[in-house]
DNA sequence: GATTACGTATCGTTCGAAGTTACGTAACTT
DNA sequence: AAGTTACGTAACTTCGAACGATACGTAATC
């Protein structure tokens, strides 16, 4: 099955608009994503309602950041993109009346509920924040030499439009 | 996304198996899940290989269980169904140059690996034997009236064709 | 030799994430 | 006011893996 990469790929959205000045644009993040601006605007629009972006339009528009990192857990990231099915495993429901079936479904039930509980509670020891000073280290233990991302050379040191 | 239900319908059978004397049909275990022979025999080679089951053909063939339930872990079927993937959720790589998401995907794995570590190591603790017994139990609640499974009803007590 | 039952290749179906196209709306620029 | 920028969203296609279905082959029994 085709895995969900939609809480990745926010956590390395959202890092990124807190090294970036000004708003970001769906086809910067698109192109950071390798993918298009569609797929940002849908993906992001949860981060939105949940609080943690805004999205302007027009001239000088885009996403930007609307709490700090540190205020921002890998779970609530996660919630924000809508809380999506953590297990590719599932429980069979073929005969419902079964007891044996049952007694399976029971014991996988109790053996997922507690692997998602540990998933959820180490998503929430994280912030955006963690994240961001895991980010810094690694890029001194390159020595400072590349650029913090490839797609980031040119925005990130370049003065603003209106700076 | 489809969830993988080989590991709930294996654990189902297996424990079905060990309740029914003599080989059970491919077709009598496809009624059990509610789905066709072929799938069966798809899903059930992977035990086969793995030596928890064999296969007999023609007259009077079918599956039988090649060692005791209590020998068998859940962990043991969840691998020779194949090992599949346990998480739906899943690690961006659209920049693996990106220090950003090389840091977002070490978090992001090294929960999921404590995740499945608690998972694997319930679904180690559990034999199939212990679901067999969960099973007894949920039977005797509800007073041994009702049968054990819907559809063990007329094969589980009738005399086989060569008892 | 007919029947039974597994073995397996091949193709179709299903479901959700992801990708794409198209069009609408809001906001800024000139 | 017109043009440009950029988000909002509907509708459709693609992709991937489990699942379903058909067809045909082989082995074992009757």
């Amino acid at each position: 099955m085709r895995s969900d990469s939609r809480l990745s790929r926010m956590l390395h959205v959202l890092i990124h608009m807190n090294r970036h000045d000004g708003p970001m644009t769906s086809d910067a993040i698109a192109a950071m994503l390798s993918t298009n601006p569609v797929v940002v605007r849908r993906t992001m629009a949860g981060l939105r309602e949940a609080g943690h972006v805004r999205s302007e339009k027009g001239h000088g528009g885009g996403w930007t950041l609307a709490r700090p990192l540190a205020d921002i857990t890998l779970l609530d990231v996660h919630r924000a993109v809508g809380d999506p099915a953590i297990f590719a495993i599932g429980l069979a429901h073929d005969n419902p009346d079964c007891l044996v079936e049952q007694a399976v479904d029971a014991a996988l039930a109790g053996a997922l509920a507690a692997a998602e509980a540990v998933l959820r509670a180490r998503l929430e020891a994280v912030t955006l924040q963690d994240l961001a000073q895991d980010f810094k280290r690694r890029l001194a233990d390159i020595g400072l030499e590349g650029p913090a991302c490839p797609v980031e050379t040119s925005p990130v040191e370049t003065s603003p439009v209106e700076g």
